[in-house]
DNA sequence: TCGTTTTATGAACACATGTTCATGTAGTAT
DNA sequence: ATACTACATGAACATGTGTTCATAAAACGA
């Protein structure tokens, strides 16, 4: 029962705080407390701080670009690949919701050179989604607009999405994930506008 | 000339210093070598560090609202009020885009009873957005969806606005301004989908 | 010029925080 | 029983950080 239990529940607790709290609000003292136990045996679970908070930007980073990346070099039509950009980013979001929240909110307290790297990566996912956009309104499936803005306003419409599976409030099930994707890729292809 | 410019001053650097590191990593040491002098004297602008981020978040908070009751209480279809939200926002970020960015991400930072009061209001104002959604949609002039998911679209389509005009790499002229207005009321009425 | 306000400083304090280390206990496999 | 590993603790340290205070120079209106 106790195998790597101990562990995992280390860094799932963990994370939660550093959700709730942000990282630098979050000492170690907090994390000690919380797992019932003293400081000095928080570094028994993990070295630093700092390797903490890298630890859940990267794991999670890495396993994001590679659905994505997939997705990306598939021979899907612009307009589907979007449709799967959000159907993995609401898959996503399900199941690791704190780890995302951690990724958009806290990537700026990595110390260099890792920020960089996750600036990035980033960047490097954005550029790939702009070129997404722009190949669907070159071959006429996406409507003309300015190629920034849509690709901001394409990231935003997802970026929210945290916030309803971390709200302890809301309980959510399978289905309820499925309906989110569809409104989602609603309100983006089609707008809030009637026509 | 330096009448209360040295006070406008101190606001304003610190505001953007805490807008780039955050407020928690932003050390009362480092709003004084920005501002080349010593800690002590920064006691002489304001009373506590605590301070300074009320005064940054619930300045822009009550100005932003201000703008959002009037559009809320007029006599604009839905719709419009919509368009109206969308315009305010963008004026509102490119005058001040370090002060939303601040509402944005350092609400969390404000000890109570201040933090809940923010979230009181943000909330207030979330329910208002909802509220016109809503009535949109029941006269047919929205399309039908979840009131939600389009409530919490809308908002974080305008919420990454404040990007553009932090972004030192970027020179917005007014014309600017506009055409992201314009832009931006597409995206929510049209989506990107080419009907 | 005098008195007042503004702007500045050095020194110090109280406390929080990340981290280390030597040590101890409980369980587990051999 | 022995050895090993996982889990835990108290104590301490170095440093960072918000804040106070007494005091001084500078700017400025009277």
């Amino acid at each position: 029962m106790s195998k790597s239990t101990k562990k995992e529940k280390f860094f799932e607790e963990s994370l939660k705080l550093i959700h709730e709290k942000g990282y630098k609000a979050t000492t170690m003292r907090d994390i000690a407390e919380k797992l019932n136990f003293k400081v000095a045996n928080v570094y028994n679970y993990i070295g630093s701080k700092q390797e903490l908070l890298e630890t859940y930007l990267f794991d999670i980073s890495n396993e994001f670009l590679e659905s994505i990346e997939l997705i990306m070099e598939s021979s899907y039509a612009p307009e589907e690949k979007l449709r799967l950009i959000i159907s993995v980013h609401v898959q996503m979001i399900s199941k690791k919701p704190y780890e995302l929240s951690l990724l958009v909110n806290e990537w700026r307290n990595l110390d260099e050179p890792k920020r960089g790297e996750l600036i990035y990566l980033k960047m490097k996912y954005n550029k790939k989604v702009r070129e997404i956009i722009i190949t669907g309104m070159e071959q006429g499936k996406l409507r003309t607009m300015d190629p920034d803005i849509a690709t901001l306003s394409f990231l935003s419409a997802l970026r929210w999405l945290y916030d309803k599976f971390t709200d302890k409030s809301n309980e959510h099930s399978k289905a309820n994930r499925i309906e989110i994707e569809k409104q989602l890729t609603d309100f983006i292809f089609l707008g809030l506008g009637n026509r």
